[in-house]
DNA sequence: CCATCTTTGTGCACACGTTCACAAACGCAT
DNA sequence: ATGCGTTTGTGAACGTGTGCACAAAGATGG
């Protein structure tokens, strides 16, 4: 009596997004000890070498089957394997470069590229001052070949370090031609028909993330003199809110702001009219 | 008198994480928006330009503050004004890279990273033959200078750019200097004590993830004679997986799972045995 | 074979994030 | 003023992720 609720489909193997983005993790430190040939490790010993909690890797491991044994902990050399047929490590991926540019040749360059599966099939750009010079060993070649290679090779990762005006563009290029995954440097929302899936690497995001968090701490020390600069209009209830927005849209926006600094009331939560 | 619920935190001024790393994409938009002299936007038009859901920006937008204007949208230049404020954009954020190599120089030659308040406060590196060169105008100076370099500028973010293995190392030296803020790019998981946050960039992984879904994609057409590879030991319940387990430790680990593939079970789902 | 010690695998509760859907607020035309 | 169309701001439902805590599995030693 299969009381099983019947997995309408590829319900089992459906792990996590994040334990997705762990595996790579736990796969560099695992690989780190392989390398000391540590035949076994504990959850708590891995995840502290990951950076995780112990109880989030072994649900994370819980998803990919019961590796471990209680009482020891998992194979290393089994968990690596297991980790790399996961993520689909066990095959080559060739991939494309385009915009070889500062960046560009950076990723050309960089030999953590090829350590893990992943082998640079092309580098391609559209300027004929670049076309023709090489990075890192590899010729550059030129935009109109890329539909023969992504064919050829079978290339079905692209990674786009044009800049930004360009990127929308060549990203259609590369899903027209085959590609389905693609790993963008630029800062640019790329629009891709579904099953192609877009990872980005933005510095720029990442450094105003980090201000965010850095203006917070400068600003907790100070008693809570710092905001006072937030106008109180904008967050009193009713008409009065109506009234400031009529005042930002008439003048000039940002300066308002600062002339608004009418009385210096407290931190009052936002209050909803009813 | 406070009956705050013991925000572990800061919970009063909390803006969610994830509405914080949103706010540079709207930013972007914004701008974008301002320099085409558009004066308002609606929420669905400024989230279709940052890709996301109009709901989720409005909400994000909430936390701000009521910025809208009901029936109009969004007036562009003040909510530019807003978001730069929350993110600490209106100052400026002197910032360190150390490891001036193929990346470090491709940062260095980056032009949006001055666009928005960030300034390339020094250039640092430990390799003699590499100090004195010049990277974007800027000259390369050696580590020894750090100390002083952070003290004076005031610098509170950090770049590090170096090899895996001189990271930890060099984000020690940062921190202990008065960098309070590290964006890593080294992939190395890196320890520091409380009060300093680090966000990290790491290549590998992001095409390790891509490479997770496109292997999925790429499995999903053949019916499912694909992972049959997959020992059905390891997912069965009670002493069995024990057996497994004691096999695996004994025997050369991932050579073994491939000889493992006795019976061709279905998909069942994994059972707990009670 | 039993006792004891270690460590996994996971149930559970809670925190966080996303999305829907709609009343209220607003501009504008009449 | 009043009504109408538009768009915000948010309550509520839902989905995803996290971390605690512990039973059970296995190792180990007598
Ligand atoms: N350099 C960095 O550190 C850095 C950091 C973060 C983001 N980015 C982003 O990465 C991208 C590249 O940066 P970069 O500094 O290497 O720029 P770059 O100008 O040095 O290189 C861009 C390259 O793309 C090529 N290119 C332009 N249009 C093209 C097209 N339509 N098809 C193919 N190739 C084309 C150019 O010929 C050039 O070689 C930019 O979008 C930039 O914003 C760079
Ligand atoms: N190049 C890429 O595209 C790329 C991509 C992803 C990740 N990464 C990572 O970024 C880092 C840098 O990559 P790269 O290609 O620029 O390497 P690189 O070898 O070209 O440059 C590293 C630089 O760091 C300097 N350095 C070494 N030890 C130092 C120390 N203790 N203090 C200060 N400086 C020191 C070296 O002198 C060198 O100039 C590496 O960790 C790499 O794994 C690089």
């Amino acid at each position: 009596m299969r009381r099983t609720p019947v997995g309408r489909q590829t319900r089992a193997r459906g792990i996590p997004e994040a334990t997705v983005a762990r595996l790579p993790l736990y796969l560099r430190a695992l690989t780190a000890l392989s390398e000391r040939s540590v035949p076994t490790v504990s959850s708590e010993e891995l995840a502290a070498a990951a950076g995780v909690n112990s109880a989030k890797l072994r649900k994370d491991f819980s998803y990919l089957g019961s590796y471990g044994t209680r009482g020891v902990g998992y194979d290393v050399e089994y968990l690596v394997y297991q980790i790399s047929r996961e993520l689909g490590l066990t095959q080559d991926w060739p991939v494309v470069i385009v915009g070889i540019g500062n960046l560009g040749h950076a990723l050309a360059n960089y030999g953590g590229f090829a350590s893990r599966g992943f082998r640079v099939a092309a580098l391609l750009d559209a300027d004929p001052t670049v076309v023709g010079s090489s990075a890192a060993g590899l010729p550059v070649r030129h935009m109109d070949e890329l539909e023969a290679i992504v064919e050829s090779q079978h290339v079905s990762i692209g990674v786009i370090t044009t800049p930004p005006g360009a990127a929308q563009q060549v990203c259609d290029r590369l899903v027209e031609a085959g590609v389905t995954s693609i790993l963008n440097f630029a800062p640019t929302v790329l629009t891709v028909p579904d099953g192609v899936d877009v990872r980005k690497v933005d510095l720029s995001i990442e450094l105003q993330i980090l201000a965010f968090h850095e203006q917070r701490k400068a600003g907790e020390e100070p008693d809570q003199g710092r905001s006072a600069e937030e106008s109180v209009l904008d967050r009193a209830p009713g008409p009065v809110r109506a009234a400031a927005a009529k005042l930002r849209r008439a003048a000039g926006a940002a300066k308002d702001a600062k002339a608004e600094k009418a009385e210096s009331d407290s931190d009052r939560p936002a209050v909803m009219p009813a």
